[in-house]
RNA sequence: CGGAGAGUAGUUCAAUUGGCUAGAAUGCGUGUUUUGGGAACACGAGGUUGCAGGUUCGAGUCCUGUCUCUCCGACCA
C-alpha cells in the first residue's frame, strides 16, 4: 500500500475531549475516526488491525469445531420477553426502534435469544447435536456512559460463539477446549503473558462464568491474581470461601486492575427451556438442549493492545496484528537513485505478497517521514536513503529497538 | 441515571468589568530555500463564537431554554 494513496492522516493535535490513551493514539495515527461519544469508525489501517484479530480468532474458534455465520442486527420482542429481557428495567442498554407499522424491534446488543430460538429450527434429535457456531457481529449497547476510547463503546465489533449440547457432561467438555481456545487466541493476540482466566459472578446455573481478564491501569476490573497457576479471581465474588475453594493462597494473591477481554458462560437448560429448544434423545425423551455462551471483545482487544504497547513516539503493534508487517521509507524522494531503490524494494515485497506500507510521498519533511512511521508503529521500519544506499542497502529497524542494520533486498524477508 | 466541568478557525487554545475589524499556534494552499527526527521565510484562504430566544446603546462575555462533549460515581448477564 503506498501512503501517498491512503487517505487516513497522522495529525499533531488531538480533540481535545478524547482523554483515553487507545483513542488518542488510533486518532493521532489515522487508524480511528470517532463519530460520536463510543463511536468510532474504523479507517483503512484500523480495519486491517480488526481484520488480523478476527482471523486469529476465527482460527481458534474453527479449531474446535465453530461453524461462522451471521445473524441480523434488528431483533424480535418477543423473543427477549419470553425470558423478561426485553424490559428496560432488565436490561438498560437496549436500542429499540419501530416497523412503519409500530411492530417494535430491537437492535442486537446481544444474540443469545434470537440464536437459540433459531436453533430450533434445526435441533429436533440427539443427532442434530453438538451445534457449535459463531459470529463477528456489531454489537449496539445504549450505554449510560461511553468511555475508555475503543474499550466501551455504545457500537463495537464482538466475536460471540454459542454451543448446543445434549448433556452436561458434553457441554463441559466443549467448555474447556474453548477456554484452551481462548488462551491460545490472547497469546496469538501478544496478550498473553497478561491476560488470566478469572473466576467471577456466574449467575443462575453456575456459581461462576469466566472472564478472560487483561492486566492494564485502562480497565475498569479489579481481579486478585495467583501467577503461579494462572488463575485469577473477580472482586465481585473475592471472598475466603472462593479462594479456598479454589485452593488458593490469600497472602499470595496479587490484586491488579484488569480490562474483560472475554467472557465465557454456561447456562445450562435454562435459556432452552425459556425459549423452547428441545430434542429428543435415543430413547425418545423430549431434553432441552444444553447451552454455552462465549465473547471476544474484538474491537476492545484492539483497545487494549494499544494500551499496553506504546511508547512516547506512538503505538508498537504485535507483528499478529499489526496492519502491514514492514514500512517501508523512501527518506529521499528528490534523488532518481534512492526512488528506484525504494520502488525496487517494494515491488520486491508487493510481488512476494509481504505485506508493506510504502511512503513514497514526495512532498514530507524527513522528520515527518520517520516520526509518523514511529505513530503507526509497524513492526519493521525499511529505510531507503542516499545514507542507506552509501552505506551498502536498505536500512533495516525494528519498531521495539534502537538498534538498525543495513541489509541487502535478499535479506528482508 | 446522580454529581461536576466544557462548547470560539480543521485542531489546540487566547480574547481584562459587557466595548475597537474575535487573535495566536498548528494544520491547509501558493512560492522560494532546505533535506536523517514533526525544517525556514513570505503571501493567502479559513469564524453566523453549538443552536434558539432574551436583556442592553453595545453580547464570545450576562439571563432562559435546548443540543452536544468530557470527567467522577452508579451500571456493564
Amino acid at each position: 500500500m503506498r501512503y501517498s494513496k491512503l487517505f487516513s492522516k497522522t495529525r499533531k493535535d488531538i480533540p481535545s475531549d478524547e482523554v483515553s490513551k487507545n483513542a488518542q493514539l488510533l486518532i493521532k495515527a489515522g487508524f480511528v475516526n470517532k463519530e460520536m461519544a463510543g463511536v468510532y469508525a474504523y479507517l483503512p489501517l484500523g480495519l486491517r488491525v480488526i481484520e488480523k484479530i478476527k482471523q486469529i480468532v476465527r482460527e481458534e474458534m474453527n479449531k474446535v469445531g465453530g461453524l461462522e455465520f451471521i445473524m441480523t442486527s434488528l431483533q424480535r420482542k418477543e423473543l427477549w420477553e419470553k425470558t423478561d429481557r426485553w424490559n428496560d428495567e432488565n436490561v438498560d442498554v437496549w436500542f429499540k426502534s419501530k416497523l412503519k407499522n409500530d411492530t417494535e424491534v430491537g437492535f442486537g446488543w446481544s444474540h443469545e435469544e434470537p440464536i437459540t430460538d433459531m436453533m430450533r429450527s434445526f435441533i429436533k434429535s440427539y443427532k442434530d447435536l453438538p451445534v457449535y457456531v459463531y459470529q463477528f457481529q456489531t454489537k449496539l449497547r445504549n450505554e449510560l456512559r461511553a468511555k475508555s476510547g475503543i474499550m466501551r463503546g455504545r457500537e463495537f465489533v464482538m466475536n460471540d460463539m454459542y454451543s448446543f449440547s445434549l448433556s452436561n457432561e458434553a457441554h463441559e467438555e466443549f467448555y474447556n477446549k474453548t477456554k484452551d481456545a481462548y488462551l491460545n487466541s490472547f497469546k496469538r493476540l501478544g496478550l498473553g503473558d497478561d491476560t488470566f482466566f478469572t473466576f467471577a459472578s456466574g449467575g443462575a446455573f453456575t456459581q461462576f462464568s469466566h472472564e478472560f481478564q487483561t492486566i492494564t491501569d485502562a480497565g475498569e476490573d479489579i481481579v486478585y491474581l495467583d501467577r503461579e497457576k494462572q488463575i485469577a479471581i473477580n472482586e465481585e465474588v473475592y471472598t475466603t470461601e472462593v479462594v479456598n475453594q479454589l485452593g488458593l493462597n490469600r497472602d499470595t494473591l496479587e490484586k491488579v486492575k484488569t480490562a474483560e477481554v472475554g467472557n465465557i458462560f454456561s447456562f445450562g437448560s435454562t435459556k432452552s427451556e425459556q425459549l423452547d429448544l428441545y430434542f429428543t434423545d435415543n430413547e425418545g425423551n423430549s431434553k432441552p438442549v444444553i447451552l454455552g455462551s462465549y465473547g471476544i471483545g474484538i474491537t476492545r482487544v484492539m483497545g487494549v493492545i494499544v494500551e499496553k504497547f506504546s511508547d512516547d513516539k506512538g503505538i508498537i503493534w504485535p507483528e499478529s496484528v499489526a496492519p502491514y508487517k514492514y514500512h517501508l521509507i523512501n527518506l529521499n524522494p528528490e534523488d532518481s537513485n534512492v526512488t528506484a531503490k525504494a520502488e525496487e524494494v517494494y515491488k520486491y515485497l508487493s510481488d512476494n505478497n509481504i505485506e508493506v506500507l510504502f511512503d513514497d510521498r514526495v512532498d514530507v519533511s524527513i522528520g515527518e517521514k520517520l516520526n509518523d512511521s514511529d505513530l503507526i508503529g509497524l513492526p519493521i521500519r525499511l529505510v531507503v536513503s542516499v545514507r542507506s544506499i552509501e552505506k551498502g542497502g536498505i536500512e533495516l529497524k525494528r519498531r521495539d529497538s534502537k538498534e538498525f542494520k543495513i541489509v541487502e533486498l535478499k535479506d528482508i524477508v
